[in-house]
DNA sequence: TGCATTTCTAGACATTTGTCCAGAAGAAAC
DNA sequence: GTTTCTTCTGGACAAATGTCTAGAAATGCA
């Protein structure tokens, strides 16, 4: 699935080899921590399957800042970058496996494998994107009209996974989102 | 004051002046705009002096995304990056000059230059981290921690604007942001 | 200095959202 | 099939936040 991938993106020979031997595939079953808040997240991964939830707990409550679905990239970004303790925890919500890849042994593609660099360039600039647009949203809209884009952007989250982590991922409570939802029908 | 920044990140010699040449200063007067809604921002730039306000309007009202002051890097990043109709108007708040650098000499920089690779990349993942505690603030935190938050991170925002840009920042109304700094002394 | 404009605060009230809770609906366990 | 647990909804009330507004304070300008 990674090489299919990396292939997809016009990587092959020697370098599809490479670059795919980098990673190793780490398999996780349902509430596993992949990041624990207070340890340094060494790896970025990309999600061969499962649902991976982002969340810190304030106040005793878990808040939901973001779940990751297959075939896209797994990273607690702050922690992967400074090399600092992770401010976040990230938990399996089913069984699931990811490629993971260390700091060093990406530096290294960089580096050394032609093509990666933009690659990686491109990869930061489109976690850029997602991120931008979702402070945004937080910043502009209101829950209701972020439940709505979520409607028709993240179908997936919606039919998998228990409102009360969309809820705290929308930055409202569970009884909140129900009265929301009530609203739109 | 540009050659001072790249020098201070250890470019020298020619690579210095091969940079430093692929920007031109352009100068605001209060009230420009540097990036208008519906238009491609095509450039990047590195703030020389003065301070610049992202904003959206809504319903009318403008609400401020964020503002950057001198020294800082300047981009309004989704249209930049993807090519696309900015979202947002970017308005000098006072009068002041930006040094900027286009999309396709910043990619040849990239390619071309020894180690500016890994300046941008280090300057798109220091804009992650950036962007991402921001968003994850909005989420996480109550206004009042954010305002709190703010008169230990950016004291000169809040000397030198109106608090009505900062409420907005903040994500609640200026009457809302008023009541807050009662509670607080 | 004095006038005009902008900025800041705060009262009164409306709306939104949270808290607490209980029951319904559904899913999993035995 | 019954029990148990989780999830979802919604009532009642409390707390937070917005709207509208007016006046005070600060700032810029003539």
């Amino acid at each position: 699935k990674l090489e299919q991938y990396f292939r997809s993106l016009g990587f092959e020979g020697d370098n599809l080899k490479r670059i795919v031997d980098s990673f190793s595939l780490m398999t996780f079953e349902k509430n596993d921590f992949v990041v624990e808040y207070g340890k340094t997240s060494k790896n970025i991964g990309f999600i061969n399957s499962g649902m991976f939830q982002y969340y810190v707990l304030k106040d005793g409550e878990e808040r939901t800042s973001y779940i990751s679905i297959e075939n896209t990239w797994f990273a607690s970004l702050l922690s992967f970058i400074n090399e600092t303790p992770a401010q976040e925890n990230v938990r399996a919500l089913t069984n699931g496996s990811i490629y993971l890849i260390c700091k060093s042994s990406l530096k290294k593609l960089v580096n050394e494998v032609p093509g990666f660099n933009a690659f990686y360039i491109g990869l930061l600039e489109q976690s850029i994107c997602g991120i931008d647009t979702s402070r945004f949203d937080l910043l502009v809209l209101t829950a209701e009209e972020r439940y709505l884009k979520m409607l028709t952007s993240d179908p997936k989250l919606l039919q998998q996974i228990p409102l009360q982590y969309l809820a705290s991922m929308l930055g409202v409570t569970p009884r909140h989102l129900s009265r929301i939802r009530n609203t739109i029908r």
